[in-house]
DNA sequence: TTATGGATCTTCT
DNA sequence: GAAGATCCATAAA
Protein backbone atom coordinates (compact mmCIF):
# COMPACT_ATOMS: atom_id res chain seq x y z
CA UNK A 1 0.00 0.00 0.00
CA UNK A 2 2.83 2.21 0.57
CA UNK A 3 3.50 2.29 -3.12
CA UNK A 4 2.65 4.59 -5.89
CA UNK A 5 -1.00 4.17 -6.74
CA UNK A 6 0.34 2.54 -10.47
CA UNK A 7 1.27 -0.42 -8.53
CA UNK A 8 -1.19 -0.75 -5.84
CA UNK A 9 -4.33 -0.42 -8.03
CA UNK A 10 -4.05 -3.53 -9.41
CA UNK A 11 -3.53 -5.16 -6.21
CA UNK A 12 -7.26 -3.33 -4.90
CA UNK A 13 -8.80 -5.63 -7.68
CA UNK A 14 -10.71 -8.47 -5.94
CA UNK A 15 -10.68 -6.31 -2.38
CA UNK A 16 -13.91 -6.44 -0.92
CA UNK A 17 -14.54 -2.80 0.42
CA UNK A 18 -17.42 -2.48 3.41
CA UNK A 19 -19.16 0.34 5.19
CA UNK A 20 -21.03 0.13 8.14
CA UNK A 21 -23.37 2.89 8.94
CA UNK A 22 -26.40 3.19 11.62
CA UNK A 23 -25.16 -0.30 12.41
CA UNK A 24 -26.34 -1.69 8.71
CA UNK A 25 -23.12 -3.21 6.72
CA UNK A 26 -23.17 -3.16 3.08
CA UNK A 27 -20.38 -4.37 1.07
CA UNK A 28 -18.92 -5.22 -2.47
CA UNK A 29 -16.20 -6.76 -4.28
CA UNK A 30 -13.67 -3.84 -6.45
CA UNK A 31 -13.82 -4.81 -10.02
CA UNK A 32 -12.41 -1.26 -11.55
CA UNK A 33 -10.18 1.27 -10.56
CA UNK A 34 -8.18 3.83 -11.75
CA UNK A 35 -4.73 5.11 -10.38
CA UNK A 36 -3.51 8.84 -9.86
CA UNK A 37 -0.29 9.77 -9.49
CA UNK A 38 1.14 12.81 -7.43
CA UNK A 39 4.11 13.76 -10.08
CA UNK A 40 3.49 14.01 -13.81
CA UNK A 41 -0.40 13.50 -13.52
CA UNK A 42 -2.25 16.60 -14.77
CA UNK A 43 -5.32 14.58 -14.13
CA UNK A 44 -4.77 14.08 -10.20
CA UNK A 45 -6.31 16.21 -7.78
CA UNK A 46 -3.11 17.04 -6.56
CA UNK A 47 -1.41 17.91 -9.49
CA UNK A 48 -1.09 21.51 -8.26
CA UNK A 49 0.31 21.18 -4.84
CA UNK A 50 -1.97 20.66 -1.62
CA UNK A 51 -5.65 22.51 -0.81
CA UNK A 52 -7.59 22.03 2.34
CA UNK A 53 -9.77 19.76 0.07
CA UNK A 54 -6.95 17.27 -1.17
CA UNK A 55 -5.05 16.92 1.82
CA UNK A 56 -6.00 13.64 2.85
CA UNK A 57 -4.25 12.44 -0.21
CA UNK A 58 -1.04 13.90 0.98
CA UNK A 59 -1.88 11.83 4.46
CA UNK A 60 -0.42 7.82 4.96
CA UNK A 61 -1.05 4.94 2.97
CA UNK A 62 -4.42 3.25 3.58
CA UNK A 63 -6.83 6.30 4.27
CA UNK A 64 -9.80 6.63 2.47
CA UNK A 65 -10.24 10.14 0.19
CA UNK A 66 -13.58 11.01 -0.36
CA UNK A 67 -14.33 14.38 -2.82
CA UNK A 68 -17.09 15.93 -3.83
CA UNK A 69 -17.67 16.95 -7.13
CA UNK A 70 -19.89 18.17 -9.94
CA UNK A 71 -21.67 19.79 -7.36
CA UNK A 72 -23.82 16.53 -5.92
CA UNK A 73 -21.83 13.48 -6.31
CA UNK A 74 -18.99 11.78 -3.64
CA UNK A 75 -16.09 9.42 -5.08
CA UNK A 76 -13.90 7.56 -2.85
CA UNK A 77 -10.14 6.59 -3.08
CA UNK A 78 -7.70 4.59 -1.32
CA UNK A 79 -4.49 7.20 -0.33
CA UNK A 80 -1.39 5.19 -1.53
CA UNK A 81 2.11 6.17 -1.37
CA UNK A 82 3.91 7.77 1.45
CA UNK A 83 3.19 10.59 3.96
CA UNK A 84 3.37 13.53 1.94
CA UNK A 85 3.12 12.21 -1.54
CA UNK A 86 0.11 12.88 -2.69
CA UNK A 87 -1.37 9.34 -4.54
CA UNK A 88 -4.42 7.96 -4.59
CA UNK A 89 -6.45 4.94 -6.56
CA UNK A 90 -9.79 6.23 -7.27
CA UNK A 91 -12.61 2.86 -6.85
CA UNK A 92 -14.61 3.13 -9.85
CA UNK A 93 -17.31 -0.02 -9.66
CA UNK A 94 -18.04 -2.76 -7.24
CA UNK A 95 -19.72 -5.61 -7.30
CA UNK A 96 -22.66 -5.76 -4.08
CA UNK A 97 -22.29 -9.21 -2.25
CA UNK A 98 -24.10 -8.10 1.29
CA UNK A 99 -26.52 -5.69 2.17
CA UNK A 100 -27.93 -5.07 -1.63
CA UNK A 101 -31.02 -4.68 -0.17
CA UNK A 102 -30.03 -1.44 1.54
CA UNK A 103 -27.94 -0.34 -1.71
CA UNK A 104 -31.14 -0.85 -3.08
CA UNK A 105 -32.67 1.86 -1.02
CA UNK A 106 -30.21 4.21 -0.43
CA UNK A 107 -30.53 4.29 -4.68
CA UNK A 108 -34.23 4.30 -5.58
CA UNK A 109 -35.70 2.62 -8.46
CA UNK A 110 -32.37 1.36 -9.90
CA UNK A 111 -32.05 -2.19 -10.94
CA UNK A 112 -29.19 -4.53 -11.96
CA UNK A 113 -25.69 -3.27 -12.49
CA UNK A 114 -26.94 0.30 -12.46
CA UNK A 115 -26.40 0.48 -8.47
CA UNK A 116 -22.67 0.37 -8.11
CA UNK A 117 -21.25 0.19 -12.19
CA UNK A 118 -19.78 3.89 -11.55
CA UNK A 119 -18.09 5.78 -9.10
CA UNK A 120 -20.15 8.35 -7.79
CA UNK A 121 -23.04 5.10 -8.02
CA UNK A 122 -21.03 3.22 -5.71
CA UNK A 123 -20.54 5.63 -2.93
CA UNK A 124 -24.26 6.41 -2.83
CA UNK A 125 -24.91 2.97 -2.72
CA UNK A 126 -22.65 2.01 0.15
CA UNK A 127 -23.98 5.55 2.01
CA UNK A 128 -20.37 6.62 1.50
CA UNK A 129 -20.26 10.64 1.91
CA UNK A 130 -17.37 13.31 3.68
CA UNK A 131 -18.04 11.95 7.23
CA UNK A 132 -16.00 8.91 6.15
CA UNK A 133 -13.04 11.64 4.58
CA UNK A 134 -9.91 10.59 6.37
CA UNK A 135 -10.99 6.95 8.08
CA UNK A 136 -8.23 4.31 7.87
CA UNK A 137 -9.13 2.10 5.64
CA UNK A 138 -6.86 -1.03 7.34
CA UNK A 139 -8.74 -0.38 10.75
CA UNK A 140 -11.80 1.86 10.79
CA UNK A 141 -14.85 0.17 11.82
CA UNK A 142 -17.01 2.47 9.49
CA UNK A 143 -15.37 1.74 6.62
CA UNK A 144 -12.75 -0.81 5.79
CA UNK A 145 -11.05 -2.86 2.69
CA UNK A 146 -9.93 -6.48 3.21
CA UNK A 147 -8.71 -8.93 0.98
CA UNK A 148 -11.60 -11.44 -0.70
CA UNK A 149 -10.60 -12.85 -4.15
CA UNK A 150 -7.40 -13.61 -5.58
CA UNK A 151 -7.38 -12.03 -8.80
CA UNK A 152 -4.50 -13.17 -11.32
CA UNK A 153 -3.11 -11.28 -13.64
CA UNK A 154 -4.94 -12.29 -17.04
CA UNK A 155 -8.09 -11.24 -15.57
CA UNK A 156 -6.91 -7.82 -15.38
CA UNK A 157 -7.36 -5.39 -18.37
CA UNK A 158 -5.79 -2.26 -18.41
CA UNK A 159 -6.93 1.18 -20.31
CA UNK A 160 -7.38 4.94 -20.13
CA UNK A 161 -9.01 6.66 -17.92
CA UNK A 162 -12.34 8.02 -18.27
CA UNK A 163 -13.77 11.19 -17.58
CA UNK A 164 -10.95 13.32 -17.59
CA UNK A 165 -9.36 15.81 -19.79
CA UNK A 166 -5.98 16.03 -19.32
CA UNK A 167 -3.02 13.21 -19.36
CA UNK A 168 -6.06 11.11 -21.25
CA UNK A 169 -3.37 8.67 -23.01
CA UNK A 170 -2.44 7.17 -19.90
CA UNK A 171 -3.15 3.36 -19.56
CA UNK A 172 -4.13 3.73 -15.47
CA UNK A 173 -7.53 1.74 -15.27
CA UNK A 174 -7.37 -1.25 -14.56
CA UNK A 175 -10.68 -3.43 -14.38
CA UNK A 176 -11.82 -7.04 -13.99
CA UNK A 177 -11.89 -8.62 -17.41
CA UNK A 178 -15.30 -9.94 -18.47
CA UNK A 179 -17.13 -8.40 -15.54
CA UNK A 180 -20.53 -7.20 -15.64
CA UNK A 181 -20.27 -4.74 -13.03
CA UNK A 182 -17.16 -2.78 -14.76
CA UNK A 183 -18.72 1.04 -15.42
CA UNK A 184 -17.73 0.89 -19.13
CA UNK A 185 -17.44 -1.55 -22.24
C1' DT B 1 -31.75 5.33 -28.92
C1' DT B 2 -29.16 9.44 -28.46
C1' DA B 3 -28.91 14.19 -26.60
C1' DT B 4 -29.20 17.67 -23.27
C1' DG B 5 -29.88 20.13 -18.89
C1' DG B 6 -29.68 20.07 -14.01
C1' DA B 7 -27.71 19.63 -9.53
C1' DT B 8 -24.82 23.38 -7.01
C1' DC B 9 -19.21 22.10 -4.13
C1' DT B 10 -14.31 23.20 -4.27
C1' DT B 11 -10.46 25.03 -6.32
C1' DC B 12 -8.07 27.56 -9.75
C1' DT B 13 -7.58 31.43 -13.17
C1' DG C 1 -16.34 33.25 -13.30
C1' DA C 2 -15.45 28.58 -14.96
C1' DA C 3 -14.52 23.86 -14.99
C1' DG C 4 -14.42 19.35 -13.03
C1' DA C 5 -11.87 12.04 -11.75
C1' DT C 6 -20.50 12.38 -12.72
C1' DC C 7 -24.99 10.46 -13.06
C1' DC C 8 -29.92 10.78 -13.90
C1' DA C 9 -34.35 12.46 -15.65
C1' DT C 10 -36.45 14.11 -19.31
C1' DA C 11 -36.89 15.38 -24.08
C1' DA C 12 -36.22 14.65 -28.92
C1' DA C 13 -35.41 11.77 -32.92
Amino acid sequence: MEQGALKVAPYLLGMKLSTRLDGRVTSGIIVEVEAYEAKGDEASHTFRGETKRNKIMFGAAGLCYVYFTYGMHYCVNVVTGKQGVGSAVLIRAIEPIQGEKIMLNRRKRVEGTRITNGPAKLTQALGIDKELLGEDLLSSKRIWLEPFRKVTKSEITRSARIGISKAKELEWRFYIKDNAWVSKS
